[in-house]
RNA sequence: GCCCGAGUGGUGAAAUGGCAGACACAUCGGACUUAAAAUCCGAAGGAGCGUUAAACCUCCGUGAGGGUUCGAAUCCCUCCUCGGGCACCA
């Protein structure tokens, strides 16, 4: 027995080794990569620009449409990535199709610290790095099949690349957007170098080698001037099709405010200290005043016998901002300068404190205080025991003390009894009257840190002269190359990394030709994605960034998807870039986004984020050679709404490989009958809704439509091809490898990616008869078969007659029938 | 603390004022097979009445509570939970 048992199973065994080749529902693996090179080769997706057209000059309307481009790191791509590139490239398909001409390019965003520490490491120039990484990448999106044009590639590393970025900021230079100031800066004893805000942990330790002391220190800095361009920052968001919590973020963060500046004199001084408000109606509560402890004036106004405490008081609060930065609800502190300022409103005397919950950065760095209408202020007041004056009444019955919303102003000479609107503005007019205050509007915006103490990136292209100051690098020179360099690590002394090239450091002024020294700062990897997706449009123009009629054609970009992550900074950035761009007039739109998506992000089959640590990372590449690429990019829209945030599902994977399993199938019984009606009428319903969920970037619902008509097709008796026929057509965008394969095997010769979408006939979607529901008060208890023309009255006399509908009408009293023709009869009864 | 978004079967979800749970996954049953896999067919929100059993039928059900409406997953108010953003911004 156990002999007869032993052989019978071996061959089982043997069987089940080989499972994988045998259980291959369509064979992908040749279909895919023979595909992906014929578009190659053919150049299958090359968008056309308007001079480069064959006559007649181009009918087709433009179509440009944009991925996020990604950082090429060394973990290779992730199943987040080609959610929205899948996304998009359905899109793109569907409208080449449509007879769109489309942009959809595709490149890298590879300046970065990773290949930098990499590079600190071992030695590895940066640049040999970061082209391995993109041809990971590039071969990994290529393995997906998405229709990019790739003569369109560019790469932030390339010198042809990057010389548009510093020309770009030589631009701005000029216009007077860029300065120089000391800022203060991370700065990590341990490291011996500044540490980017995201290499700062939240406990104030370094996140590369964990070091404890980390702290701020000023260093010389490159600004960009934003702050000048917030208001149409923000006005213009009223413009843009964005998701509403984008735009709302990007209002936060710029922050608007109005109010007013009001000007109070310092007792017994020549000095005055300037305030920003946004309640100016509450300046009859003011009962005290706080300038920020590193506020200038604190020195000049402080009292001798109060100089001791407000200066032990600066030095502790300078220090303790470093550390205790995220600690929003520490107790108040501060203390009392010795000087009073006079409030103009009624020449009273109040006390001049200073007070870290006052900051340097915002207004004017000093406060009016108003305990009974602003809770800062209140618990202030309370801890020091300061006057509280009530000055607005609640409308309602909620207590004055406190209360910060509008109400009618008390105890304010000129605008008692007004509502606080009014009020504001007659207070207002005025201290504009007596040149004491005028209306002023405030940011929460700040102007952008824009040099890194860093080797990988650009160089910003400005020398240093002795005698002319900074001077710009002469676009004729442009690109200003990376020096080589054998040690890639910081100087230890906060000086970039290239200072250390001293070659390269040490030039003539461009100007006057004196000894010079280059600028050793490089910029932040936000620069390069600030414009790329104009150099999508004229990749390789050497005279300019952008031909001026290739940007016309194709500005503005018509779709936008990316992550989330970068709701605020990068779109803020590249906003603001293209203003000024646009102001140059070197762009011709004032919005370079019109349509923002942000996909979701895929967690783990554990419902966590995917990380090394959780283990729970689903690597592209395993699915695609396991069930191929069509089944990657239908499964990743199958998940779920495009925004969504969904689990990964390797069952739900293995249930759309089925689904293309049975596809293919179906194309190997192919016959010439003709289609039943039912059939037909799926037919017309899955191409009405695929191109109108695709419209709207509905995908999953498109999917789902598309598996009704495989059932439908499934259980009729053939297979015609009048209707599988267009069904490829259909499916050609979400599984591009497969459709094309199909598409051959109907007897078709060329690509189906020009090919007319299919058009629905309406005619065959109306239905003759419709099942009505009937309801009584709301709960269905009929259902009627009637034809769909049937009139509201006819409908009425039907469900009030039905035979199941008349036991609940049984002693009662008809009040009111809603007929929903076509839908439903609502009987109201009581 | 403030701002924004979301809560629907065992799971991913659909329906955005008109039949809740389309389409899938997982599950269970059947066909095919010596068997398994694959494939195909079918069942299925919960509770109850009732029945040999099923169909039929009844009630409940979209985070909780209230409201508007003939009718609410959908609109309004309050609260709870989760996710994202900001965090003393005067």
């Amino acid at each position: 027995m156990a002999n007869l048992s032993l052989s019978r199973s071996e061959p089982a065994v043997i069987v089940r080794a080989a499972m994988p080749e045998l259980r291959k529902k369509y064979p992908f693996d040749q279909i895919e990569p023979k595909w992906q090179q014929h578009w190659l080769e053919n150049k299958t997706f090359a968008a056309r620009d308007p001079q480069h057209s064959s006559t007649p000059p181009l009918q087709s309307p433009k179509l440009y449409v944009l991925d996020m481009f990604p950082y090429p790191s060394g973990a290779g791509l992730h199943v987040g990535h080609p959610e929205g590139y899948t996304a998009t490239d359905i899109f793109c398909r569907y409208k080449r199709m449509r007879g769109f001409n489309v942009l959809h390019p595709m490149g890298w965003d590879a300046f970065g610290l990773p290949a930098e520490q990499y590079a600190i490491d071992t030695g590895t120039h940066p640049s040999v790095t970061t082209k391995k990484n993109i041809d990971t990448f590039r071969r990994q999106i290529q393995m997906l099949g998405f229709s990019y044009d790739w003569d369109r590639e560019v790469d932030t590393t390339d010198p042809h690349y990057f010389k548009w970025t510093q020309w770009i900021f030589l631009q701005i230079f000029k216009k007077g957007l860029a300065y120089e100031a000391e800022i203060p800066v991370w700065w990590c004893d341990g490291c011996k170098a500044v540490l980017a805000n995201e290499e700062v942990n939240a406990d104030g330790t370094c996140d590369r080698r964990g070091h404890k002391e980390v702290y701020r220190r000023p260093l010389r800095q490159w600004i960009l001037r934003i702050t000048a361009y917030a208001e149409r920052l923000l006005a213009d968001l009223e413009h843009v099709n964005w998701p509403h919590s984008i735009k709302e973020q990007q209002r936060n963060w710029i922050g608007r405010s109005e109010g007013a500046n009001v000007e109070f004199e310092v007792h017994g001084s020549e000095f005055g200290v300037e305030v920003f408000t946004t309640r100016p109606d509450t300046l009859f509560g003011a009962t005290y005043m706080v300038l920020a402890p590193e506020h200038p004036l604190v020195e000049c106004i402080t009292t001798s016998d109060q100089k001791s405490a407000v200066e032990t008081y600066r030095t502790v609060a300078a220090k303790k901002s470093e550390l205790e930065r995220g600690m929003a609800d520490k107790e108040k502190t501060g203390v009392f300068t010795g000087a009073c300022a006079i409030n103009p409103v009624n020449e009273e005397k109040i006390p001049i404190w200073i007070a870290d919950y006052v900051m340097m950065g915002y207004g004017t760095g000093a406060i009016m205080a108003v305990p009974a209408h602003d809770t800062r202020d209140l618990e202030f007041a309370q801890k020091f025991n300061l006057p509280v004056r009530i000055v607005v009444s609640p409308t309602d019955q909620s207590d004055p003390i406190g209360f910060v919303g509008d109400g009618i102003s008390v105890n304010s000479g000129l605008i008692t009894g007004l509502p606080t609107p009014e009020a504001k503005k007659k207070i207002t007019e005025w201290l504009g009257e007596r040149g004491v205050g005028e209306f002023a509007v405030n940011y929460k915006l700040r102007d952008w840190l824009f040099s890194r103490q860093r080797y990988w990136g650009e160089p910003i292209p400005i020398v240093h002269c002795p005698k002319c100051g900074t001077v710009p690098v002469p676009e004729s020179e442009l690109p200003l190359q990376l020096p080589e360099m054998k040690d890639y690590s910081p100087s230890g002394n906060a000086e970039p990394p290239l200072a250390k090239a001293t070659d390269w450091v040490n030039c003539k002024c461009p100007q006057c030709g004196t000894a010079a020294k280059r600028e050793t700062n490089t910029m932040p990897q936000w620069a390069g994605s600030c414009w790329y997706y104009l150099r999508y449009i004229d990749p390789h123009n050497a005279a300019a960034f952008v031909a001026k009629d290739k940007e016309k054609y194709w500005m503005p970009v018509d779709l936008y998807v990316g992550g989330a992550e970068h709701a605020v900074l990068h779109l803020l950035y590249s906003r603001f870039w293209h203003k000024v761009l646009y102001d140059l007039g070197h762009v011709s739109t004032p919005e370079p986004f019109t349509r923002l998506v942000n996909q979701g992000m895929i967690l783990g089959e554990d419902n966590r984020k995917m990380s090394k640590s959780w283990g729970n990372v689903i690597n592209p590449d395993d699915v695609v050679r396991e069930y191929g690429a069509d089944t990657l990019r239908l499964y990743e829209m199958f998940m779920g709404p495009l925004e969504a945030t969904k689990p990964w599902s390797m069952e739900g994977v293995q249930g759309i490989y089925r689904f293309l399993g049975r596809v293919w199938r179906l194309y190997e019984e192919l016959d010439d009958s003709s289609p039943s009606p039912a059939l037909l009428k799926v037919l017309h319903q899955t191409i009405k809704k695929v191109g109108e969920d695709i419209e709207a970037l509905a995908f999953n619902t498109a999917i789902s439509q598309m598996m009704i008509f495989v059932n439908e097709v499934t259980a009729q008796q053939s297979r015609p091809r009048t209707v599988l026929e267009p069904f490829v057509l259909l499916l050609a965008p979400y599984a591009p490898h497969l459709a094309e394969e199909l598409w051959q095997i109907l007897g078709h010769t060329k690509s189906l990616a020009c090919e007319p979408w299919p058009t629905y006939d309406p005619a065959l979607l109306v239905e003759d008869t419709v099942e009505i529901v009937v309801q009584v008060n709301g709960k269905v208890r009929a259902r009627l078969t009637v034809s769909a023309k049937a009139t509201k009255e006819e409908l009425e006399k039907l469900a009030l007659a039905h035979a199941d509908v008349q036991p609940f009408l049984a002693g009662k009293q008809v009040k009111k029938v809603i007929v929903v023709p076509g839908k439903l009869v609502n009987i109201a009864a009581a």
